[in-house]
RNA sequence: GCGAUUGUGGUGAAGUGGUUAACACAUCUGGCUGUGAACCAGACACGCGUGAGUUCGAUUCUCAUCAAUCGCC
């Protein structure tokens, strides 16, 4: 796994943000980094193209999604995801263990792996450890995640223990059925709100040698202030030569917190799914262009944003969209969402390497919150 | 001018002689965190064309009146 390393180049010196690249077979990446999440192989409503003039790098994938449709099969005919999808940046997959948190009431897990009732004809599959690794291997991202439980919030001890001790044997099992030399496999960190499960499960995963580590069961319901906790409960035993990646957060108070703690990666449905809803966010904090108030507002959307939608669109044109159900409002306020949070990404970045990352996250999260924060 | 039919919120409409007038759309307002999500939730008719009458009680029955639509002169 050459291709696929952190180059760590600075460490904030008040925090434990780092800036650096992240190395992969399709190049590299600045870290901290956003990753926008395209489930079915699309960002919902962008081209690669936006992505990339947005600024960005990694996108993710779902492995459960693709392998009921198309099928990882045709993926794989198609010469691959990047391929596929016309995307030559770098591609993260994520394993199916989100949909076993989402998708709960339509699964089964035993000791060999996860059995779904697909949502789309109520047929059966078996998702193993095992199984999942083959499904990644034949998509082809360059960053895939091994199978874990996502388990909900609140869980009780007993259950969250035996869980991490299970997902800990998936991880093992999936790290030894991984084949392929060109994609890194990242081991996940579970174990709720439990303090000693998290510092156990990352423990584990770490003596099993992963190129990268997620904190997994984070944003699935549970209060900031406890997420925040499960963040400084795990990174202190990931190793600090390898990639973190905080999974499913993207609201902005989060990504602060994360990345002070020494989170490299975050990844999140939450800008272009509120996009398509109207929701915005801005640099003075929430904007719902539904609202009337913008209906005969012709100023942008952002003025300290430089995005395709924010240099050429108006407010009052963004609500006209909105209200008549407009594809073309719903792409342009996801450009405006996926660029704001890669470009607090740089300017994180920037203050990183520049060692004033706390004041940046101080004051970035007051003017945030002047308005209406999320 | 005569006859018939119909008049319920911004719109399309259900409905009943007796607590909060269904539903949908529109409108307004929230929410959305490894996407089962162009989704979900809440608000929105002190009043059922207008006036009178019957009744303990009428949006619901009766009469008048006005309006609309259709038909006939």
């Amino acid at each position: 796994m050459k291709d696929f390393y952190l180059e760590i180049l600075h460490v904030d010196k008040n925090s434990g943000a780092r800036y650096g690249y992240l190395h992969t077979p399709h190049g590299k990446v600045e870290v901290p980094m956003f990753m926008p999440v395209g489930t079915l192989a699309t960002v919902k409503t962008l081209s690669p193209e936006e992505l990339k003039e947005a600024g960005a790098g990694v996108i993710l994938a779902n492995t459960y999604h693709l392998s009921l449709r198309p099928g990882e099969d045709i993926v794989k005919k198609a010469g691959g995801l990047h391929k596929f999808m016309n995307y030559d940046g770098p591609i993260l997959t994520d394993s199916g263990g989100f949909q076993v948190f989402s998708l709960a009431e339509k699964r089964k897990i035993t000791e060999e792996g996860v059995t779904f009732k697909n949502h789309l004809n109520g047929e059966k599959r078996f998702f193993s450890p095992e199984i999942t690794i083959e499904i990644e291997e034949k998509l082809g991202a360059d960053i895939i995640m091994s199978l874990d439980e996502c388990v909900h919030y609140p869980a009780d001890y007993s259950y969250m223990k035996d869980s991490v001790e299970r997902t800990l044997r998936w991880a093992k099992r999936g790290k030894d059925a991984h084949k392929r030399e060109d994609q890194a496999l990242f081991g996940i960190v579970q174990g709720g709100e439990f303090s000693d499960l998290r510092k156990y499960c990352a423990e584990e995963l770490v003596k099993m040698d992963f190129p990268g580590y997620s904190i997994g069961g984070t944003s699935i319901g549970e209060p900031k202030e406890v997420m925040f906790q499960m963040i400084r409960d795990t990174t202190p035993y990931l190793p600090l030569d390898k990639p973190r990646y905080l999974m499913g957060v993207g609201s902005v108070d989060a990504i602060l917190e994360g990345v002070g703690d020494g989170v490299d990666m975050f990844d999140c449905v939450l800008p272009t799914r509120i996009a398509r809803h109207g929701a915005l966010m801005t640099s003075k904090g929430r904007v719902n262009i539904r609202d009337k108030q913008y209906e005969e507002d012709f100023t942008p959307l952002d003025d300290a944003c430089d995005c395709y939608c924010c240099k050429n669109y108006t407010k009052a044109y963004l609500r006209h969209l909105y209200k008549c159900e407009e594809t073309f409002g719903k792409r342009l306020l996801s450009i405006h969402n996926i660029r704001f949070l890669i470009h607090l990404m740089e300017e994180i970045r920037l203050a990183i390497k520049e060692d004033r990352f706390l004041e940046f996250k101080d004051a970035f999260l007051k003017k945030f919150n002047s308005v209406k924060g999320f």
